[in-house]
DNA sequence: CATAGATATTTCGCATGCGAAATAAATTCG
DNA sequence: CGAATTTATTTCGCATGCGAAATATCTATG
């Protein structure tokens, strides 16, 4: 009921999540992955050969988005386009082998993440947590729906 | 522990947050202020006149990061900058007419989403949440600290 | 007082991600 | 079949925010 704490609430969001990038920037400072490719990089180690619109989704970034990040990350050589065979407006996105061994290194870079982030929390602290997290994304859905 | 789960806490707590500012975009589509700027315009609310590497800290930006959004702001007619009259390297901010009236409905529109973060869970959840949002700033620190 | 260091801010180049519009290929419908 | 529509992706301009380096001013120290 406290409205300064529900205004810490939308603030104290912004401030985790840009916390949580920019370390991990500094973290990977050099590996020539950032948090965002790596997010990319983890679609695609577990559905490798995705079309680009399926792996925004799975990212939840639009067209524009997804676009801009398979570029950089294809320029960067860590993933491939290739033309889907069936579909000439598709392509699909592969991890090379530059891609796979930077996936492995994110992986165990996220474990870290992760201890930290449950660190001091109960499980079911943390479920409450994710639930929380989870509900903002019926609560401001991307389409309409005012 | 279930590692699945904590991978969604990085990739939820990314998600949450682009829905959110994505949202508040949309909502506040063609008013001119955007959710960063909003904040900027609670602190002076709070402060008017307060420096801008004093704005930064409230907002935990970095100098680069306040004074992009500072200039933007001055150019939008929201904020003014003012020289310091006892430090010549500081500037002071203050609202303009046009930014106290974009401040009053910022804190209207901040009502709606303060009514949607905390809808379906209780204030102890609630309490949780914050808690955990607010341990990344120790957990993820600015500086240096690995 | 002069100079070395600290402090406030800006500038630059970059990655991220949005909305809107453009492009191109596939699908549907008359 | 051919036109209208849908779908996949790119492009553009923009706001955000970072790290690093540059500027300008202030403060201490000798």
């Amino acid at each position: 009921m406290n409205p300064r704490r529900e205004h810490r609430l939308v603030f104290l969001l912004n401030v985790a999540q840009r916390r949580l990038q920019r370390w991990i920037a500094a973290q990977t400072h050099g590996s020539g992955v950032t948090a965002a490719q790596s997010g990319l990089l983890f679609v695609l180690g577990q559905r490798d050969g995705v079309l680009i619109g399926e792996a925004g989704a799975a990212l939840d970034l639009g067209p524009a988005g997804i676009s801009g990040l398979v570029d950089r990350m294809a320029a960067a050589n860590l993933i491939r386009r290739r033309a889907d065979p069936d579909d000439g407006r598709a392509w699909r996105l592969w991890l090379t082998p530059a891609g796979r061994a930077a996936l492995a290194q994110a992986k165990a870079g996220l474990a870290e993440v992760n201890a930290r982030l449950t660190d001091g929390f109960t499980e079911v602290e943390i479920d409450v947590v994710a639930r929380w997290l989870a509900s903002l994304q019926s609560k401001f859905p991307k389409g309409e729906d005012e």
